[in-house]
DNA sequence: TGATCAACGAGAGCACCGCTCTCGATCCGC
DNA sequence: GCGGATCGAGAGCGGTGCTCTCGTTGATCA
């Protein structure tokens, strides 16, 4: 279904580098096409055009629109979650917030550089389709730098909005991000913790909720705010979108307890 | 361009009734649609066809299928807003943090009941598209409870995230939401409050600025985590999406200083 | 009351879309 | 070397938004 089938050896047949070429090259033009029309008015056939093809060829290659638009979704999954970690990376030797910060205000310049994949990324799903399980994987990668840096936070106590049932509401998204490794990222070293099992002290999870709570709903507030822009809710309201993005970046981290 | 046309006396003439009469059978067989299918697949031929006319017809009423969304984009977000304000005056009796709570269970229970109509108003748009000023009234509404109640919190000091330049960022924002009513909601109650413009107590701004970072990424925050739930981001993470909702809610409510 | 003109519904048609099917040409493996 | 899988091209189907024309009908004005 996407263009993994160039995977394994070296050189296979003569025909199977042509099939990866004119894959890649019908990818080509289908991303050129979704940065300049959007998703919605992304056609097949102009794919075809585009490249010098039949339409009914393009489907030697793609089943359907819908698989094409599938390549062009973790594509675009790989590259926000690839500028995140590449901003999380270069800002490592700094405080924590400051690398916040940093991740947040890369998130939103790739959105404003790539308005349509953003659309296609975190709009509306288009009717029939979405998230074959190729799609989960690169998905995660900005959340996954989200996370591993709110870790570094400090909050105080657990705070009265989290309760036994909140505890339990996220007991799936804590045990993922427990399994995301400490530093991760672009550079794959550091070795696994495996001491982070030992028993926290005394605590029955609810700050671990609160962190977990705290980090998903910080990602939802930088990606309302992100779409906000975009799709036009905050002009007359906001004067200067760059600040008042860094402020919410700002307060989302203090939030978090980074500093 | 909508079909305001039907505002003024009580009976025009029988073409005028007739018109206004066929205007709504379209609106309200494009309603139906909308709901069914999603606004991408939402087609004017089908609309044409649901009410026995031929689909050149329709093009009498609504000039374009662009046109007719936009009436339908309207309506929905009357709809979303009376319900963010039927909810919040339903509650006005309890302390300001179960309103905060009641109201945005509402929204988020209007947009699992109308997911379709959700994505119209905060899916992806086509950027050529967007907001003629017929859409920016009803839009507001929402916002407009979040701010009136989020005037009821107690936000301790000055927080660090604010500086000169989140001020000056916010400040066609804090206008805006001055001049929303103390009450406002569904009850056109309360008299103006010119004693408003009176000096601040020695404050240049930071702490009226501090609240409307706050509303605006809280509602950010409420907008975000429903899409996010509506689609599809949350499965495998989140165990109980109510329970998680709610927690946002009151974490929100509880940054807003409200209790 | 009768004529005029605008509004209306119907139909045909255009360009485009996703997708299917068939049919030669081409390449690969046995 | 040959049979079968793969490929590109073309025609075609049903759908879309939208335009244009053409009778009809209703409102308006003389």
């Amino acid at each position: 279904m996407t263009a993994a089938s160039a995977a394994p050896g070296p050189a296979r047949s003569a025909r199977e580098r042509a099939r990866a070429e004119i894959t890649a090259e019908i990818l080509a033009s289908a991303r050129a096409q979704l940065a300049e029309v959007g998703p919605a008015a992304l056609s097949l056939r102009a794919v075809a055009r585009d490249i010098g093809m039949v339409s009914s060829a393009v489907y030697r290659y793609y089943p359907s629109r819908d698989d094409l638009l599938t390549d062009l979704l973790v594509t675009a999954f790989d590259e926000l979650g690839q500028a995140a970690e590449d901003a999380a990376h270069r800002a490592r030797a700094r405080p924590v917030a400051a690398r916040w910060l940093a991740t947040g205000r890369a998130v939103r310049a790739w959105a404003l550089a790539h308005p349509h994949e953003w659309a296609l990324l975190y709009g509306s799903p288009v009717p029939g389709y979405r998230a074959p399980r190729t799609t989960v994987g690169p998905a995660t990668r900005v959340i996954a730098v989200l996370v591993r840096m709110a870790r570094g936070g400090a909050l105080d106590a657990t705070p009265a909005w989290v309760d036994r049932r909140t505890v339990r509401a996220v007991a799936s998204a804590r045990e993922h991000a427990r399994n995301w490794r400490p530093d991760g990222g672009t550079t794959g070293s550091s070795s696994d913790r495996p001491e982070s099992t030992t028993a926290e002290p005394a605590d029955d999870g609810s700050h671990e909720t609160a962190v977990t709570v705290r980090v998903m709903a910080a990602w939802a507030t930088l990606f309302g705010t992100i779409s906000f822009e975009l799709f036009g809710h905050l002009v007359g309201s906001i004067d200067d979108l760059d600040q008042y993005f860094d402020a919410v970046c700002r307060m989302t981290a203090s939030d978090l307890g980074l500093t």
